[in-house]
DNA sequence: CACACAACCTGTCAGC
DNA sequence: TGCTGACAGGTTGTGT
């Protein structure tokens, strides 16, 4: 469920259980995921208390009493649950579990394990790989079409692989640069060092509306993945353009018997969906 | 340096 | 019902 809103919700969630917590157990069942989970992980962690919840881009951050900070990522397929019963009964691609000590358990599932699970001293957080050459937030108040047109301006890959592009935007994914781009009105096949500063000001305009809107929503639950508190987010019922290949954009008047309304085609290996007729 | 493409790993679904 | 192939929310490594 991961991209920036959906990490979003995670975090929100975990925020209203984890808070002021103490660690009290770590169990790893499976080290091997994208990055190894480090030897150090449980020792580290296991007597710290929970102080704040953050977030970079896709990556949930756990700041802990002991000036270290657990990284998350959730990859393509990874959930996390909050559990209360006890004992919690473990899945198939349940490989992190951290305990509380007023008994809650936090579960991590990823079946196709890209994502990772690491821990660093809280102060060398921004030096680490993961985020040393990453983008700026795209809803910090101050980023703007400047920032955004300033990465654009020397890439001749079209739009949509730039802002997919974790170095220039942090937190975008598949879904939310296909519709940001529908909402923009810019076709996804423009290059990057084509994009004017007009058009670069209605992207980030509805780059930040669309993942506000998200956020708000409970993020976008596709196939069965839910939030950690077991409900599901709903923004999927707002998309205008992901995953609806054949059918009329929601702004559209054209007969789809023609024009064969909303296209599907692949960019950098991946699906792009949009309107030719809205997109220019 | 910018970019294209494959790879990582598993599950699901459509089509035969 | 079973098999095969395409595809899936992300990121990184390799080669040009």
């Amino acid at each position: 469920m991961p991209e920036l809103p959906e990490v979003e919700t995670v975090k929100r969630g975990l925020e209203k259980v984890l808070l002021n917590k103490k660690i009290e157990n770590i169990k790893v069942r499976r080290r091997d995921l994208r990055v190894q989970v480090p030897v150090n992980l449980e020792s580290d962690a296991v007597g710290a208390v929970i102080q704040s919840l953050g977030r970079r881009a896709k990556y949930l951050l756990i700041n802990l009493s002991n000036n270290k900070t657990i990284i998350w990522h959730l990859g393509m397929s990874g959930r996390i649950g909050i559990h209360s019963e006890k004992p919690v009964e473990l899945l198939k691609h349940d490989h992190v579990i951290l305990e509380t000590d007023d008994g809650i358990s936090i579960v991590y599932n990823d079946a196709r394990r890209f994502g990772l699970v690491d821990i660093c001293d809280s102060e060398k957080l921004a030096s680490l790989k993961y985020f040393s050459a990453m983008g700026e937030e795209p809803l910090e108040d101050s980023y703007d079409a400047k920032k955004l047109l300033s990465h654009l301006k020397d890439r001749k890959v079209p739009i949509k692989l730039g802002l997919l592009n974790q170095e220039i935007i942090a937190g975008l994914g598949n879904i939310y640069v296909c519709e940001a781009l529908y909402r923009s009105g810019i076709s996804p096949l423009k290059a990057c060092n084509e994009i004017s500063l007009k058009e670069a000001e209605k992207l980030v305009i509805e780059i930040k509306e669309v993942l506000r809107e998200a956020i708000e929503a409970g993020g976008s639950t596709l196939k069965d993945h839910k939030r950690p508190d077991g409900e599901i987010g709903y923004f999927q019922n707002s998309h205008k353009v992901y995953g609806k290949e054949g059918q009329r954009c929601p702004n559209c008047t054209c007969d789809i018997s023609k024009t064969g309304g909303i296209k599907r085609i692949t960019q950098g290996g991946r699906s792009t969906f949009y309107c030719e007729k809205l997109q220019k």
